[in-house]
DNA sequence: GCGGGGTGTGAGAACGCTCTCACGGCGTGC
DNA sequence: GCACGCCGTGAGAGCGTTCTCACACCCCGC
């Protein structure tokens, strides 16, 4: 099934002006509204405009501006379940929101493999954006040198795992971590395993870090048979909690570095005749949907996403404008929200 | 916490070529590889390019070519949990691997709502794409033909609603719907209900007229008491099974719209005490990760994602690459994957 | 009536690349 | 030995903008 047809060629700044009856230079200014113009060659302009449908053409505009007036966010990270964790959507929300009073267009890149990773980096070298947020999740990942050394205004969507000097925006994990196991210990709990995230992404070392301090702090045991490790998904999580309950048969307390995981143990701790709260007491991490609509309601550490991506716009804009480059460091604080299981 | 530094400027053509001591034309025939080049010019290009660390600058290349050599994928939906739908990550994987061997960047932009679309729009419009592939799953989505009247090559992935000229890629959802139905049939079901998908989505419309067309054409019922409707979610195909349960109490076979759906209703219907397969069967759609982890692993009907992604990318090239506006249409074929629930 | 300080406008030079065209140099066929 | 063609190369003209100047023009104050 085929159709056909012609694609027409757009009007240049030139063919504006001599409808108009101005000079390209008029033409301009009018369209990046600069006060010295007449109201009647304005008028012309935007009448001239109108009729001819005219768009500028963005890469002549880039060429001599150097800006694009676009930012990517760059999900580097090879597994796809996580391209769908709900945390990636509403990074993605934030960041929009965050950018739609201003003029700034927002594009995903992915880069699951080297190849596409190679893509992306020559991408932003080649200057399609004028600045990158990175969501980097592995400890092993090359991309964030490769982009730092492209000279590019960055900004890091979680913090590095070493101290190299890059701006980054990252919640408080392991506050979040402490916060959460202090109040385990608060309900009087002494037993308290962890659900630990993937060892290679910093934000899972971090939330257990938290953990193992509090217990430390308190003269409790924190050893290794307390630590079973998730991929942060429900099964992930049920698997890890079976794995507990064999291990440890008196725990009383489960925090959990990530909702799904959570919930994931829930369902394991029912089904192991477990009473929540009573029995076990559960904290999970990061206040995603799921932990309003799970039985009973979860008890959660949450981040404050809004205002992280709202930094991180401001970061990176900023890095923009300034020609001279800035590492500014954010750690957004993180907090209890009070449900059903702990 | 701030440290400073300069960004640097990146070199040019012209100094590349003075490096080199040839001139500007011949450092652009060895970039873009033109076979008449001498091999020491071409060597000492090649060194040069390598010591200044040369880039090319993709903005004056694209004022020239009026190429950007970057596809955009536009996802057009509110509804910010469909974000996250695996199909849509599987969706965005295929479509990288089949540009993974071209040089063709692949940009992800989001349109939740009215203001975004805009952004997106104006974004095509101005030339930063030389194509685009439209994900719009509702009915009033107005995008389309914003995209459409923009006169840029477009490639939508799902069918529209409408017979508008517009190249599309789908599946054949109405086929798949019938083979599922008649499946069940084939197992001697005669009590077959569905749960849909919404109704302002058009894979959802297909996959309900598949069941219908198949039961009525078997001289069976196929009412509205048989059918309710659900979300593409799991909790969604939970309530629908609940609905239909009730309303048809001796209901033998299931026909879910979406796997997740599919497994919502497992849930349910073992927890009502129905046995899957011997009492009901289950039959999904979309062979999602799911219907193999689910217990039993389901049988479901699958498109060819693979394909589907390879024909977008393939339809959307050839529009780039010709300069006259061909429409094609391909619906690619489904297939039932027989697992254990029928 | 004449110099001075705006104000609106236009000419023209960038921006960094591609691509056409013309021009030497060399090998080949007669 | 001469015309011819091909091959590698360079000069130069764009591509569609922005932005710096310079230039008329008008209004004011003296």
């Amino acid at each position: 099934m085929t159709e056909t047809g012609t694609r027409p060629s757009s009007p240049t700044l030139d063919e504006v002006a001599v409808r108009a009856g101005v000079s390209r230079a008029t033409v301009s200014r009018v369209i990046n509204d600069s006060p010295r113009v007449s109201p009647e060659a304005r008028e012309a302009v935007l009448s001239a405009v109108a009729q001819l449908r005219y768009v500028p053409n963005r890469m002549a505009r880039s060429l001599v501006t150097r800006r694009t007036d676009t930012v990517a966010l760059v999900l580097s990270e090879p597994d796809t379940r996580l391209f769908s964790d709900p945390f990636f959507a509403r990074i993605v929300r934030g960041l929009s929101a965050s950018l739609a009073q201003t003029d700034i267009n927002l594009v995903l890149l992915t880069a699951g493999d080297a190849g596409e990773q190679e893509k992306v980096g020559r991408f932003v070298r080649q200057g399609h954006v004028d600045g990158v947020i990175l969501m980097s999740l592995h400890s092993d990942d090359l991309l964030p040198d490769v982009l730092a050394e492209a000279g590019v205004p960055l900004v890091l969507c979680g913090r590095p795992l070493d101290d190299r000097p890059v701006s980054y925006v990252d919640a408080d994990n392991l506050g979040g971590a402490r916060m959460a196991t202090e109040h385990l210990l608060g309900l009087g709990r002494r037993r308290v395993v962890t659900i630990a995230g993937r060892a290679d992404m910093v934000a899972g070392r971090d939330r257990l870090t938290g953990w193992r301090e509090v217990l430390t702090g308190a003269g409790l045991e924190a050893g290794a048979e307390l630590v079973a490790e998730g991929d942060f998904t429900e099964a992930g999580g049920a698997r890890a909690m079976e794995q507990l309950l064999a291990r440890v048969p008196d725990l009383d307390a489960v925090f959990a570095a990530s909702d799904p995981m959570a919930v994931g143990a829930l369902r394991v701790l029912r089904a192991a005749g477990r009473r929540v709260p009573e029995d076990v007491a559960v904290v999970g991490f990061d206040d995603a949907d799921v932990a309003q609509t799970c039985d009973p309601p979860l008890t959660t550490v949450a981040q404050p996403l809004a205002d992280m991506t709202q930094e991180m716009t401001e970061l990176l804009l900023r890095q923009v404008d300034q020609t001279t480059e800035t590492v500014e460091r954010r750690v957004c604080p993180t907090h209890l929200v009070r449900r059903g299981t702990a």
